[in-house]
DNA sequence: AAAGGGTTCGAAAACGTTTTCGTATTGAAA
DNA sequence: TTTCAATACGAAAACGTTTTCGAACCCTTT
């Protein structure tokens, strides 16, 4: 395990008795080199396994390459399919990710930001926490001309960039579908509404029942935190309600399935005696009997977006101090769970 | 937005009336320093939001306190909660953690580990790719000494040092416990076999057999890529078999979930007409129904020990080149969809 | 007073790269 | 032949930190 001596641009210069300089210049392709003088140094370097250092570089050159990333949770579809949208988009243009999860925590997600800050990312993605009330520990960032770009879970009144989709419009798709399939009394499960993405699904869940004449009934909405346990008491709340409701609008595709699960468990039928649509076209959909109605949020191209928009203002190939709000397309989808009509 | 100059340790020895040396060595808690001095020194830093420039100390320090990791893919449930306890074990020790994944292709493994290593990674977490035919790719990082730890999918025969779980046992039970069940026909559907995890299983399955007097039969077997598609189709296989089996085994709980729900459409029964057990004990075990037994793979736990290990490694508190392999506890969980016989 | 031993701090080199000004060389134009 | 411009390369400073090797100082002890 003998562990051989970092061959340097010295090393290199003074083997082809060249200045350090040249040698840098030759490795990056610059136009002053000669070509000849250029194919020796790459040679060897290739030869002798030569490895460039980023510190070096990264501190003669002020930036260091890397981008950050805070998510409120990691085990979650969607934010897993952002992650593995982002990260195609960073590593395709050779940056590197650090992945900070708050775990929900706003606390958390300062220390976070703060950690990030002091390693000098180049350039922020964050999704907020459940209970994060401001954006202060962003400041930091803003003063030294970082960029930070939110998505999923932002401020939507912010000053930032944001890369969201049109929740209002999905909750407004949604609910218009129940009331399409002949629900009369629909409830709605979500969870805290202080985040955007709970808030404007309620506000298109609210228009869509006052444009087709139902009157919106604060009795009929459930906020709860998404857990398993959470899920299946918010199904004994809906059984428990009188009359009970025949078509169920809920923020999320798991809380769906426990609560599908829930109801069935005591015989009660999906869609037949109440339809369900859930939210983010997650795997689960597919499997949950009856098959789940839901809105397709696209996590992937969602997490390429967001990380090309940062990665464009980082060249300079774009300016995203410019952009406000970046609205995605979705879509419902739908499946047996919510189908009370046959077609 | 204007960038206002760096502070560096300079700036804060010069309005001190110090020197350089005496404000690194304070901002590290070097004893050697009065603990008056260190506290002004402390004082001001804060006051001036001076922060530390990672390059130039890792420059100075030849290491780079980040960690590399190359996962087979991130949309998997079990690798998720790998990764959540990973991240939660560096980011404590303070650890940079650069997520590299390959999306089962071999080839963009050997890129990654390329990647990392001209990063510079002080170390290396991996689970193998569907098709890596052999390790030599990350023979740069025993070149230099950089350590690298396997986990999940691993050469069993190899060098390195492993982290995993007893496969084959996880096998055996599961197989056991059908047999148990009175299933007389059990087939096994699980993926390329190339790799230890799947091989392993496969063995444990044919010892189960073995030592309750049934013989092993190939026809039984199916080997699939454990996408959706595959999973129908090998639920259709199935079916097709003559006898039909009474019992299956799958290396995998979403594979076995779309298949119950095939076995279903098509009228059979779970566990009644065929009893499943499924492998990692994902959420969805609890979605589907029936809920399915499977055995436990901790993820998060998982994740937890391998990140613990390497940093051990990495801080001289241990050593891992002693260590080859360390076996993880796992469990069969038993659940409606294996259980014909009611207690 | 001398010797010794802590304690506290500083000078300076080193880490490896990039880039600003150069200078030297060459070929062509005047 | 001189002049000019283009081409090809080098010297050296700069990025900000850490650490070695001292040195200065103070306090005890002989």
């Amino acid at each position: 395990m003998r562990q051989e001596k970092e061959i340097t641009i010295y090393d290199l210069a003074s083997q082809l008795g060249l200045s350090a300089a040249t040698v840098s210049r030759a490795l990056k392709d610059h136009p002053a080199i000669n070509k000849h003088t250029k194919k020796k140094i790459t040679d060897l370097a290739t030869q002798l396994g030569y490895r460039s250092n980023n510190f070096a570089s990264n501190l003669r050159n002020q930036k260091t390459n890397t981008i950050g990333l805070i998510i409120h949770e990691v085990r979650s579809q969607f934010m897993i399919s952002a992650l593995a949208g982002i990260e195609k988009v960073t590593a395709e243009a050779n940056y590197d990710l650090i992945i900070a999860h708050s775990s929900e925590s706003s606390k958390k997600e300062a220390a976070n930001a703060l950690n990030l800050f002091h390693k000098r990312v180049d350039g922020v993605i964050a999704s907020l926490a459940f209970d994060t009330k401001d954006l202060s520990h962003f400041e930091p960032f803003a003063k030294k001309g970082i960029p930070v770009i939110y998505f999923d879970r932002v401020f939507e009144e912010s000053e930032g960039t944001k890369i969201i989709i049109n929740n209002r419009k999905a909750g407004y798709e949604a609910t218009t579908h129940l009331i399409e399939q002949g629900c009369k009394r629909i409830a709605h499960i979500t969870a805290n509404l202080k985040r955007n993405v709970y808030a404007e699904r309620l506000k298109g869940y609210q228009q869509a029942l006052k444009e087709h004449g139902f009157k919106y009934n604060s009795k009929l909405l459930i906020i709860n935190d998404l857990t398993e346990e959470a899920s299946r008491n918010a199904a004994k709340k809906i059984m428990a309600m009188r009359p009970m409701p025949d078509g169920v609008f809920l923020t999320n595709d798991f809380c769906a399935a426990v609560c599908i699960q829930t109801l069935k468990e005591s015989g009660i039928r999906v869609p037949e005696d109440i339809a369900v649509v859930g939210f983010n076209n997650d795997v689960i959909c597919k499997i949950i009997e009856p098959k789940l109605t839901t809105i397709n949020y696209p996590g992937i191209e969602i997490g390429e977006i967001v990380a090309r928009n940062l990665i464009n203002h980082l060249q300079g190939k774009s300016n995203i101090n410019l952009t406000n709000t970046i609205i995605i397309k979705s879509e419902l989808i739908v499946r047996a769970s919510s189908l009370k009509k046959k077609k």
